[in-house]
DNA sequence: CCTCCACCGGAAAGCCGGGTCA
DNA sequence: TGACCCGGCTTTCCGGTGGAGG
């Protein structure tokens, strides 16, 4: 009798993948004692039937903001058996009050998964469920994501006032520390009642972190102590960011079981931070919208054939004019039979890729009739090239 | 100094595909 | 089935803007 254990073969580097993924969550988290604790003293509260108050939470990407809030969670609801509830909503996908509101209402409700209910009714039903005296937490991640936040916060604070017991909490996680200024003061004072930093990693505490997940990863003897303490100090120089970290670890390990070096080393750690460098770049095109991604290929083209225009100044070499790039928009679109979207579109587009790091773009100055915007490739564009004819050309 | 150029980007309105409800 | 509601993506409209040209 065959058994699934003959095709699933053993690896030899890795113990268990999981761990080494972002999605991870380890049962101690290194270097966040102190915010760990801090934000359980300020649940606390709402095991007790009081309102905790809000918070705010900000950090750069991989500094464990998310994973800290996660691991509390589960203590938490633990603790609270089911008359309190913490529910976790990703901002980026969850963007609108409404749908904010939405994702909390199905979380926390059963046969609450229709669209189609206005915004009222579902206000309502949550107050219903928090009137019995429950609390609810929201943990708002990428809270800079959502359009209308200070509706959102506005119909959260009402909600408290018209409720005699229970009541509805925010924790907020973003990694834009300038976003509060954009907030209306009301909704400020209320989405800051308490507010807590989560610095980057230094070198050593990555290290650490990484030593961490690969014992539990990986197998003993599969990667040297150094490469480990490279790739740490890969990332701290980056960015102290350990998601980062963990990928160009993760990446390493999969360059040593393909390849033929027995062990994890300082080699496989290089190797794979370019890789990781280029990956993060393709993710980031492979999401874009149709549109967005034939944008960046005109750009990458003209790029390289260079600027009809170009030359009128040597220093700001490499720079396309924004009106070139919409012509040879329009041609591609013509070429791979697409409708071309107007130039205020277009023009949406540019900012976009240019929000993404995919172009870096500066203001025409001296020399140049009129005003426009000067456009430059932020990657490789022979890279890109490749990349996108692919996807668009088939 | 005025006007034109070649764009910029906010606001608002329209369309579409997905859904509910009576 | 028709009236509504939602979000996402567009288009339309239009008031800027800073340098070039006259």
């Amino acid at each position: 009798m065959p058994s699934f254990d003959d095709f699933i073969a053993e690896s030899r580097v890795f113990r268990d993948r999981d761990v080494l993924s972002p999605h991870y969550i380890p049962d101690t988290l290194y270097f966040r004692d102190h915010q760990i604790k801090e934000l359980m003293s300020a649940l606390a509260p709402a095991l007790m039937s009081k309102k905790p108050r809000n918070i705010f939470i900000y950090g750069k990407t991989g500094t464990g903001k998310t994973c800290s809030v996660k691991q509390i969670t589960k203590k938490f609801e633990e603790k609270a058996n089911g008359r309190s509830r913490i529910v976790y909503i990703n901002c980026r996908i969850h963007n609108k009050p409404y749908r904010v509101m939405l994702k909390a209402a199905k979380a926390v409700m059963e046969g609450f998964d229709k669209q189609g209910y206005g915004l009222p009714h579902i206000y309502e039903r949550l107050l219903i469920w928090a009137g019995e005296g429950k609390h609810l937490v929201m943990v708002l991640d990428e809270i800079d994501m959502v359009k209308h936040l200070d509706e959102l916060l506005y119909t959260i604070t009402r909600a408290n006032d018209e409720l005699e017991a229970g009541g509805v909490s925010l924790i907020g996680i973003s990694n834009r520390l300038l976003f509060k200024e954009d907030l209306d003061p009301r909704s400020r004072s209320s989405l800051y009642e308490r507010e807590m930093v989560f610095p980057p990693y230094t070198a050593n505490q990555l290290q650490k972190i990484l030593h961490q997940r690969a014992e539990l990863g990986l197998h003993t003897g599969a990667y040297t102590t150094g490469a480990i303490n490279l790739a740490g100090a890969i990332a701290a120089q980056e960015s102290g960011d350990a998601r980062y970290a963990l990928k160009i670890l993760c990446r390493a390990a999969e360059m040593t079981e393909e390849g033929e070096s027995e062990k994890l080393t300082d080699r496989e750690v290089n190797a794979a931070r370019e890789l990781v460098e280029f990956d993060i770049v393709k993710e980031a095109i492979d999401k874009l919208p149709e549109n967005h991604q034939v944008v960046l290929y005109g750009v990458a083209r003209l790029s390289i054939s260079g600027s009809r225009y170009a030359r009128l100044d040597e220093t700001n070499d490499g720079y396309l004019f924004s009106g070139e790039v919409y012509e040879e928009y329009t041609t591609l679109c013509k070429r791979l039979k697409k409708q071309a979207k107007t130039a205020r579109s277009y023009r949406s587009y540019l900012n976009d890729l240019e929000m993404l790091g995919l172009i870096t773009s500066i203001e025409s100055g001296k020399g140049i009739r009129g005003h426009t915007k000067l456009v430059k490739m932020g990657h490789p564009p022979r890279e890109v090239i490749k990349l996108l004819s692919k996807r668009l050309e088939g």
